[in-house]
DNA sequence: GTTCCTTAATCCCGTACGGGAAAAATCATA
DNA sequence: TATGATTTTTCCCGTACGGGATTAAGGAAC
């Protein structure tokens, strides 16, 4: 299911195995963050723990919640290995 | 100053003049948004009009605070046309 | 120096984030 | 179905977001 939707995500940009997943809401960041949970096989307290969260925040990130703290949000991506690029004109 | 943040920041699938800038922190973001609506030639009570918020929220933003909420400056970034995109291993 | 424009800080106030614990709900498996 | 594990919800509470207005500060131009 959350395989699936990172695979309907996968840009012209895919090399080497890596992937590219376009962002617009938290839901999508929502998605993302289950997904790599699941692939390094952590449960949500095991995952919180790792970022310095806690389980709370990490249900509400999954569940793609809007009002989060944008640095919060960053810095779990960042942990997870997740790394964040913005495209735009220069 | 700003602009020249985001030159640093360029990656090597820099094509056709689109630049990836990477993002880890809400100060990161901020960079982007100012040099984005300095580009525009926007004042800030502009470029918030435009993105449906308030100054307040706008001058904050730029100046990179961490605990504004994700979705709306998600929302923002995609008004700038500032594409997200997450990069990880498949 | 003065003036004007822009950005930053402050204010009021209602709403709400998030830690951590506990309870409830859901899921997976035997 | 029962059981255990996991996820979601609820609770308490201190802190704080953000709209919009106002004031303060900063910068550019003359």
């Amino acid at each position: 299911m959350c395989r699936d939707s990172i695979t309907s995500n996968i840009s012209e940009r895919d090399t080497y195995g890596v992937a590219m997943s376009r962002i617009e809401t938290s839901s999508d960041i929502g998605k993302l963050v289950h997904s790599k949970r699941k692939e390094l096989g952590l449960t949500y307290k095991e995952a919180a723990g790792l970022c310095g969260v806690g389980v709370r925040f990490w249900s509400e990130l999954e569940r793609g919640k809007s009002s989060l703290h944008l640095g919060k949000v960053l810095f779990v991506l960042m942990r997870l290995g997740l790394d964040l690029q913005v495209e735009g004109r220069v």
